[in-house]
DNA sequence: TTGTAAGCGTTATCAT
DNA sequence: ATGATAACGCTTACAA
């Protein structure tokens, strides 16, 4: 491997003038320069990030730390949508990605903040991560810089980016109240996420405003997996049978209700309506097509890369971005 | 941030002990490790892999150059799953990995070598490259230590995994043959993916020993998008009205076919046979399930990561690992 | 068992 | 416009 040794003793010069021709400075010769890019192309020179990085105390590359990414998640494309929105955004810097999950059996030796520290990443964009991991509070009161995706917590070094959750729950209240339905059941997702208050929230308020009022017994929690769906589904349809219409808090969740109550022999939409939260690609190639909320996780993704860099090469504040969700409505809702 | 040049201090003893004893080297008091430890820890201590890949000339990180981990390419959660496979392995070992991307606009200005050179990674597993790409052969050749996925090449320091497309390929000409299909017909992929050239060759030759010939006005290209696979299907069927049963060489086409040929009002599989390749998520949320050659695409991930450290760590020769593959017999085939 | 010193490939400061 | 030289934080002969 060439360094800038071999090519200032080839052109003739000292490693200082390499550095700074090779680097565009001013206040070097053209001549030289020229010379000296010659021979570093002759060299077949390419500079060493990591020289550069130790003296330059920035290593131009921001961690990816992703929860979630594991075999039995590639369902949910959620995940990976975000990494591309992330991806597309950074490879447009000059920053790279160094991937981090947290299921890895790193996890449980090294907190976050060691794996970024001794990595030297200079920011990092937090994924799935759930609201009681026990090193939440340790990266968001940390040093470095970090970017929250679908958190809505803000600190001296760190912002995040999400939808407007509240608000996506409201309109899926709004639709199902101006379909007709006054018997409205909620499959909400585990407490341990931020989201899963927003959107019981949301509907909640927005059926009240309808008169029509969830009350406990109508809300059945699962984990966001399609199983737990299916089961919390047909819990609160056997506590409630009169319900129409039932809220998911996810997509894969309402998925597994749709396959749960048609096992059941229930018709969707006729018996009863389906709508979930996310759109993950799934959603319209179910049968039924699943109304649900679009969310746009590609600029979820693309959004906390572009935070995060701005942070990072403009000193921005760390503030939050909201990026827009829309309804969209498929075959698995109907008047009642 | 701590150095052990400060722990060196506050210990009161020299930055070379202070290096043995966090390495865990035999040739030091188990009093001044004791006591080195203590500090660090008190200093809130992590070591700078920066500096120490400098000196090491070791980065212990593994660059992932996957092309097609773009928006559009969500759908095919190959990529991801072959990722998912990749840092698994990688979690379990000291190797962090930094994400390429071929589509990014630095792709233009630099070559992989290029990429890999700079951010000195160890080693790099290249994913969904072409066979026409302008780089691969300058990767193959080239001083950094390679796996290829599904592109069967070795070269002095390159490896590859693979699954055996022309067994798998043959086994879907068995199948349909065994189903009393005699008029079949092919939706390829491009031509620059080795694999459709395996998956035709099996094809072809397994029917051939059933003494069914695959003509060329039996096959059909496409390029591997769900788009592309509606569009051949249609021509195939427009050419051999009589066909009654088509292999697509990946799933996403075989979807496109079936979407294609349901409206057009042939029946699945009533009227026409169809089998993908690939097994990818959607193949059994569609209507009807596609039947498919499932490959370990997880495997395929997990597998060349394993190959990639053995041959970084303990100089393991490159050479080729194969995953395995399986027939999986869905609705969307029947007997003729 | 411990310390001194060189060196990894850069950039940056200060002369010249 | 160019060059010596120090520094970044670490590992590793070599010496003591």
């Amino acid at each position: 491997m060439a360094t800038i040794k071999d090519i200032a003793k080839k052109a003739g010069v000292s490693i200082t003038t390499v550095s700074r021709a090779l680097n565009g400075y001013s206040d070097v010769n053209e001549d030289t320069r020229k010379k000296i890019v010659e021979t570093a192309k002759l060299l077949n020179y390419s500079p060493n990030t990591i020289a550069r990085s130790l003296v330059m105390k920035k290593s131009k590359t921001i961690g990816l730390l992703v929860s979630g990414f594991i075999r039995e998640n590639a369902k949910d494309n959620f995940t990976i949508e975000v990494m591309t929105g992330v991806n597309d955004y950074a490879s447009q810097t000059a920053y790279d990605i160094v991937l981090f999950t947290t299921n890895s059996s790193k996890q449980r030796e090294k907190t976050y903040t060691q794996l970024c520290k001794e990595r030297k990443v200079d920011g990092v964009i937090i994924q799935g991560i759930r609201t009681d991991d026990p090193y939440l509070d340790e990266v968001i009161e940390g040093e470095i810089p970090c970017v929250l995706v679908d958190i809505p917590k803000i600190g001296k070094h760190a912002g995040y980016v999400s939808t407007d959750n509240y608000a996506g729950a409201w309109e899926v209240g709004e639709y199902l109240a101006g379909l007709g339905h006054t018997s409205i059941g909620m499959v909400n997702g585990h407490e341990f996420a931020f989201v899963s208050q927003e959107r019981l929230k949301g509907f909640k308020d927005s059926l009240i405003q309808k008169d029509i009022k969830l009350s406990d017994d109508r809300i059945s929690n699962g984990d966001f997996t399609e199983e737990s769906g299916g089961r919390a589904a047909l819990q609160l349809l056997e506590d409630n049978p009169s319900t129409t219409a039932i809220f998911c808090a996810s997509d894969l969740m309402a998925i597994g209700a749709m396959t749960a109550l048609k096992s059941r022999g229930y018709r969707i939409p006729e018996d009863i309506s389906i709508v979930g939260y996310d759109n993950i690609l799934l959603s319209r190639y179910v049968q039924p097509g699943l109304t649900t909320i679009s969310q746009d996780t590609y600029g979820l993704g693309y959004e906390a890369a572009k935070l995060l860099i701005d942070m990072l090469d403009h000193e921005g504040e760390p503030r939050k971005t909201i990026v827009l969700h829309e309804l969209m409505e498929r075959d698995s809702s109907a008047k009642v």
